[in-house]
DNA sequence: ACATTTATTGAAACGGGTTATAATTTTTTT
DNA sequence: AAAAAAATTATAACCCGTTTCAATAAATGT
């Protein structure tokens, strides 16, 4: 590596660590472009010779969990449907010990969102969930009347979108856990053989079960925030009063 | 109504229409609030009175659409599993005159989302949703055996997600269609009875085929764009290769 | 009619992301 | 060692959303 390359990476690594740590301790101060350069003992121009732009620079960093939660995933030692299930609790386990910071760092992620963000935070995953589930299909757990790509995108769809919701402070990470475990197990039934068909019914039946116990908790306690306007009072006052739990067949 | 109340929703709907001008013929004025200002005649101060944020107006407008879309989506003359169908189809027929419009609209919304933004754009069309799904299940359409307000959550989810995925340049009209009718067959396919079982499984089908066709379609093209940096083109790259077309059973 | 409440106005300011430019430093080439 | 190329720096500027605040206008109450 030559000697301008290598400044360079050490300038990068410096400014993704800047990141890092002005993401973790809040409050104090701002993760504003100036304080980031400050930090990392750059000029307010450097990053963006760098990396372009403030959202790359929060990309870089969402990479790095993200090759580390692949690498964890893999190394689980269970069969490929409870690895599908184990991605949401993951994902939670990993927040639960520094919700701010990884909620701040996807919610900035998607704030401004340009055509390539919500891309590259959904390409990356797809081949980890194609290979699982074509594996799954090999062991007999799945059927493959359906087009794996096609699944693999949706069920990607469906871990991202409630990860983002959690960030965007809509559900706690146990909730999030809960939905991905409720539409996974609901999309993995289409799919079922005989030998799995049973262990997703009962999934789907403790991520029900686990949902409605945090349904009404979450809807009370928006209500008493009182920082909602009338009509999505009345909104949520009606999905509370319909709340009828209805039985298993 | 007073002449106060009278002048402030005179005000408003000026606002309002500013911002759908705004909006509209993009390019020559940009959205700012400076902009939406000078438009209705009004300071700039007026509408952080009468609305609070600029995201407020957005979803304020957002609002209308979403009205209009419930409306026509209960005047449709088809039973209750198509209607589910028709929502995502509906929104694409009403997005597709005006693209432009409606993507800086939801993307807007959507950046700086603050902890409501999503909250507000979720919990409105929930009822609907909810109301549907009782009725197929009461004509024998759907079983009961799932509880109603989380899979109705659950379908909001879907269209939402896709929707805003959408917005952000990843997927076209058809292609969000044809994602949203995938994933409602398959989650629907989990509480389907046997009078539904197999139109959703030919609905599954018909989905999977637009889909697929869009597949190589869409990853082409933006390989071909080349604004992209080498690591996703690889990804991408390899997404392309590794499609096989499976039949189905 | 007069006083009071209420809302709008204009203008400045703040912090933020981003860009432009000229000067300077560092690395590579010769 | 000197010249050329490349990257970083400092600084100012631009547009943005939002807030603040005194001045002003309008509507309401008496």
């Amino acid at each position: 590596m030559s000697l301008r390359e290598d400044s360079k990476a050490k300038r990068r690594e410096a400014i993704l660590e800047a990141a890092k740590e002005l993401m973790g301790s809040s409050q104090e101060r701002s993760f504003s472009m100036r304080n980031l350069a400050d930090l990392a003992n750059v000029s307010i121009a450097t990053p963006y010779n760098l990396f372009g732009s403030k959202q790359a620079i929060l990309l870089a960093v969402l990479g790095e969990g993200q090759v580390r939660f692949e690498q964890a995933l893999e190394a689980l030692d269970v069969d490929e449907i409870e690895t599908l299930f184990q991605a949401p609790t993951l994902v939670a386990a990993s927040y639960v010990e520094n919700p701010d910071y990884h909620r701040s760092l996807i919610s900035a992620v998607y704030q401004n969102g340009g055509p390539d963000t919500y891309f590259n935070a959904s390409i990356s995953p797809f081949r980890l969930w194609k290979r699982l589930l074509g594996r799954a299909t090999k062991a007999g757990l799945l059927s493959p009347h359906v087009d794996a790509d096609i699944f693999a995108a949706t069920f990607g769809q469906l871990l991202l979108s409630h990860i983002v919701q959690w960030a965007h402070g809509l559900t706690s990470l146990d909730e999030m856990e809960a939905h991905v475990h409720f539409g996974t197990s609901l999309i993995l039934q289409a799919i079922a053989t005989d030998k799995s068909r049973e262990r997703l019914l009962l999934k789907m039946k403790d991520a029900e079960k686990e949902l409605r116990s945090h349904w009404s908790v979450g809807l009370s306690e928006r209500l008493q925030r009182g920082d909602l306007d009338r009509e999505t009072r009345t909104l949520l006052a009606d999905r509370l009063e319909t709340s009828d739990i209805k039985e298993a067949s």
